[in-house]
DNA sequence: TCTGGGGTCCTAACGCAA
DNA sequence: TCTGTTGCGTTAGGACCC
């Protein structure tokens, strides 16, 4: 806890220097790497299946229009002279690793937003390296030692700005070739706005193509416009929360601090098939394989979940979720298949299922789970505990057969006496409705 | 032969308890 | 005892990010 206060104390201090550290195409420069004989060559890397998409592309695919999220098919058909790889994400964490072990060398205060970028709040390592443009050099030297890889570096007094300053320093592809990147970008102090309203608006954190649609609806397509735009009709529009934090975005600002060592808040494992499912034995099947996915991978981070969800995609890419939330966390694949199993009845598979996915979240630690016991059913469960509770896997059968049929309904139904007709899971089963 | 897989965050509707 | 309010947890869905 100390720790947390110093960070958050010395993060809030009004001047703060925050690096954004993203990597230069980086699975594909990680293929290069063990692969020289491809560097110069148009290279893509993700799924290669019919229904895969591109996950990274070379700047020499990107000048034939080749993205990131295209289809594979797609790719192909652009650059079929394009060198295709199915990727090697157990790799690309290794090589992540040291990536990240040199952010470490510099500041503890580092955020991974993903294996191939983070956060660098470098306001207290000033006075040990220089300032922040000298620090971004001296973190890609470092990185081109440890790893041979390119990244590029955005400097600025806060993270939203630095994540976009990284984006101009980064390399550009054209279709007449690559532009060569400056390398680090800074966006100074009360430059800010200089940099900031001349870009599209759709650069801003949390504009998609949706939010987009609406903005130019209203008129808006940079950030300045955004900025000068009545803030009452932006929310009326946007909703509350979006409203004022992209409102808050185009004057600049953003106190959001870095925060190391996040706790994933979710796990989860989803599969697109080759071919659409329509039987139900087959899909129960993925469901137990990626319900076992997901329970190692709990077990693994060492918590367990309260809260189960199963996703389906169907054929025309109709979603629908469904999710039961139980009072004790499970870690076992056998606790959650027996959880999901009941929500997977309830869906028609016959307009053909393209993917299933199933997540863990609510996730509590085992030191977490004794609080369970201060409260709703924890009371109830709390007189018949004994000491084999306090372990972090619970079956759910052991649930049932110890506590009866309430302890597995959700958690909001606990403690209420409901009429046992009534359905078995509670407001969320689409059958009650 | 359009459209992956890993996530985070937000919102609305609803039921229940205080 | 009844009713309305408020707050909270759950569930479902949507938008967005890399």
């Amino acid at each position: 806890m100390a720790r947390v206060s110093i960070v958050s104390i010395h993060q809030t201090a009004s001047l703060r220097t925050i690096l954004h550290v993203d990597m230069d195409m980086f699975y594909v420069a990680v293929e290069l790497r063990r692969n020289p004989q491809l560097r110069g060559r148009p290279v893509v890397v993700g799924g290669n299946g019919s229904r895969g998409v591109v996950a990274a592309a070379s700047y020499e695919a990107r000048r034939f229009g080749v993205f990131s999220a295209m289809s594979s098919a797609q790719a192909k058909r652009l650059c079929p002279q394009a060198v295709f790889l199915p990727g090697d994400h157990d790799h690309y964490c290794d090589v992540s690793a040291d990536v990240f072990e040199v952010f470490h060398s510099i500041t503890p205060l580092v955020e991974g937003l993903s294996l191939d970028e983070a956060f660098l709040d470098v306001s207290g390592a000033m006075r040990l390296f220089g300032d922040g443009v000298t620090i971004a050099h001296e973190v890609r030297r470092r990185i081109v030692q440890s790893t041979q890889l390119a990244c590029s570096v955005g400097v600025a007094p806060n993270k939203f700005l630095a994540k976009l300053a990284s984006i101009a320093a980064k390399p550009f592809a054209t279709r007449e070739g690559v532009l060569p990147s400056p390398g680090v970008f800074e966006v100074l102090p009360n430059h800010e706005l200089e940099f900031l309203h001349p870009l599209a608006v759709k650069s801003l954190w949390g504009v998609g193509p949706v939010t987009l649609e609406k903005l130019v609806g209203l008129g808006i397509t940079t950030v300045g416009d955004l900025a000068e735009f009545d803030l009452s009709v932006l929310v009326a529009v946007l909703g509350n929360s979006l409203g004022h934090h992209l409102h808050e975005l185009a004057q600049g600002n953003d106190t959001s601090v870095v925060e190391p060592d996040r706790d994933a808040k979710s796990i989860g494992h989803e599969e697109t098939f080759s071919s659409d499912i329509t039987d139900y034995q087959l899909a129960h099947d993925h469901l137990v394989r990626m319900s076992d996915a997901v329970a190692s991978r709990c077990r693994h981070n060492d918590v367990g979940a309260r809260t189960l969800s199963l996703k389906i995609k169907y054929a025309d890419f109709r979603l629908v979720t469904r999710s039961v939330s139980v009072a004790l966390p499970v870690t076992t694949a056998q606790a959650i298949v027996r959880l999901l199993e009941p929500l997977l009845r309830g869906i028609d598979l016959s307009a053909g299922v393209r993917l299933i996915g199933v997540s863990a979240r609510n996730l509590i630690e085992p030191d977490q789970q004794m609080s369970l016991f201060d409260t709703g059913m924890g009371d109830r469960l709390a007189r018949n505990l004994d000491a084999s509770w306090t372990s972090t896997t619970v079956a759910i059968d052991e649930i049932r057969d110890r506590f009866g049929e309430s302890a597995i309904k959700p958690a909001s139904a606990l403690g209420h006496e409901r009429d046992p007709s009534a359905s078995k899971w509670g407001p969320g089963d689409p059958e009650s409705k």
